[in-house]
DNA sequence: TGACAATATGCCATATCTGACATAATTATT
DNA sequence: AATAATTATGTCAGATATGGCATATTGTCA
């Protein structure tokens, strides 16, 4: 558990210590990467299928490019608020939402 | 809609303009305040359920018995983010997170 | 391959959230 | 009712997230 799966956190901009810390934040906070990823993925897709760019969301969100490519990415200055929001905003039913957390 | 629901909103701490403002936040922003007072009734009865205390429940969430009266009471200065991490510290299910969501 | 569209990354000033403390209000317990 | 225990509210300095910009990288199509 996985050089992989901490490499891939590294570089999206997770700070990951040592092997044993990392063990040590599988509790709460890899449940809660987990779960934003999730919203991430789940943002991208809603994005996609509704035939619309990064920049067109970004006006929809009265956000920026750079923010939204951050939020379909995990970043870790990315917010589950502004996730929520985001799906909210183009359209994700509640429904759609809590499967992100199944 | 709802004079009543207004004011029990603004009572928490939430900024609400006219009744035309009022209904025009009801898209997104009242739709994700809604999540969010459903994740922290969650909180509330999960610790409840522990028979924890305020103050116990935030020494083990390494925060302040009164922030964790905040988060309980949906109060706008609380994240999604720490109201999901303290759900998941606490112990509940991502299954039972999801529910708040449906 | 080159040119163009789309997405990703780094950075920053401002805005928002954080834990903590003090204290008020509410709710048991006697 | 009085006291104690619990929960709620106000405030603030420090921490973290925000949008936006510049630029790099990747993907697409001629």
């Amino acid at each position: 558990m996985e050089d992989n799966k901490k490499k891939r956190l590294e570089a999206k901009g997770y700070t990951i210590g040592s092997a044993e810390d990392f063990l040590g934040l599988s509790g709460v906070e890899s449940e809660y990467i987990e779960l934003k990823l999730a919203l991430s993925q789940t943002l991208a897709q809603h994005r996609k299928q509704k035939n619309l760019t990064q920049i067109q969301l970004a006006k929809l969100l009265k956000s920026s490019q750079s923010r939204v490519a951050k939020m379909e990415n995990g970043n870790p200055t990315v917010s589950l608020d502004i996730l929520v929001k985001s799906l909210i905003a183009i359209g994700a039913t509640r429904e759609s939402i809590a499967k992100a957390f199944h």
